[in-house]
DNA sequence: GGTAGACCTGGACGC
DNA sequence: GCGTCCAGGTCTACC
């Protein structure tokens, strides 16, 4: 008999569209359960893997979560699991935080959307970032499965974790290319994982108020395989929205919803001056008008078939 | 500071 | 079934 945890989210809160909100909600090793419209996860713990299967009975904003694991957790993992829970679904943003972002922007007051899926930990969301680099979606989804499969820890129900930074960081270059299939990728992997087991990567510094989004940006760019548009993503990863990440999906939406016209140099130099006004939010406002513009091609996220839609997903397919 | 070319994979296409 | 071309963001060398 597995635990079972409940978790008090935000007031606003709602399971369904506030974790169908990025694309990282596709990646394994999350898995969106469409007929439950819960989320299975496989978390590593202490005392090693165990898959979170997270639901919202109540389907009402701000209703309680309910946590069921696949074994018993001693109370120092359910801690564990809670911190992990919260950041990957951005728990601490309450709904002030959101409230902050609606005033800015109005379009989103309505839907409630404001919060952006993420992963249990910020190694997570870097190697995730990488993976979604110089290819196409389903090549990302691809490298995502096999980093678990071959390198992850397998939970009682099966599904694998994610890896951990130690595990990647004394992986071999060869087995991240040849089983993983993530290609020249391979080597900026396992720096970036021996960057985290070292500490040389600080999430407190990078969350820290005192730090300035310049700063925060001008680090994560140093790191290997980040340039300027994984630098971007990972900021909102890490919760500061004032930079975009802008790439040719962004290109796309600008000619094909903004109806720009020109070279790329312009559509982009329109796209940043579209999002100015945003301010301090402006990555939330471009990534929901790409997002409402995805489900008006494939209907609500939540109802999303995960091999038929979220796999294939890319800028030239829709 | 700006830019061309290499990096690697998988899908599309033509034969 | 095979070969070729192309898309995708980062990095390095070069001007």
């Amino acid at each position: 008999m597995g635990t079972s945890i409940t978790i008090r989210p935000p007031e606003d809160y709602l399971l369904p569209r506030d974790t169908c909100s990025y694309g990282y909600f596709v990646l394994w090793p999350n898995r969106w359960l469409v007929p439950e419209q819960a989320l299975l996860r496989a978390l590593s713990l202490a005392e090693g893997a165990a898959t979170a299967r997270i639901s919202q009975p109540g389907a009402s904003p701000g209703s309680p979560l309910r946590v069921r694991f696949d074994r018993s957790l001693s109370r120092i993992e359910q801690g564990e699991a809670r911190a992990l829970i919260a950041r990957m679904l951005r728990l601490d943003e309450d709904a002030m935080h959101i409230k902050g972002f609606h005033w800015v922007d109005r379009r989103w007051r309505k839907s409630g959307r404001g919060r952006l899926f993420r992963s249990p930990t910020l190694f997570e969301d870097v190697i995730k970032t990488v993976t979604s680099c110089n290819v196409a979606w389903p090549s990302t989804v691809k490298m995502n499965e096999r980093l678990c499969a071959v390198c992850g820890r397998r939970a009682p129900s099966g599904m694998h974790t994610f890896p951990t930074p130690e595990r990647l960081a004394r992986t071999r270059a060869g087995t991240l290319r040849g089983r993983c299939r993530v290609g020249y990728r391979d080597q900026r992997i396992i720096d970036l994982a021996r960057m985290f087991t070292r500490g040389e990567i600080d999430e407190a510094w990078l969350t820290d108020p005192a730090t300035s989004d310049d700063d925060a940006f001008a680090f994560l760019k140093t790191l290997p395989g980040i340039g300027p548009y994984a630098a971007g993503n990972i900021m909102q990863l890490l919760g500061r929205y004032s930079y975009l990440a802008l790439d040719t999906e962004s290109l796309r939406h600008g000619r094909t919803v903004l109806g720009y016209e020109g070279t790329d140099a312009h559509v982009l130099k329109k796209l940043r001056e579209h999002y100015e006004p945003f301010g301090a939010h402006k990555f939330r406002s471009y990534w929901f008008e790409l997002w409402a513009w995805y489900e008006t091609k494939a209907g609500a996220s939540p109802e999303w078939d995960r091999d038929k839609v979220a796999a294939s997903f890319t800028a030239s397919k829709f």
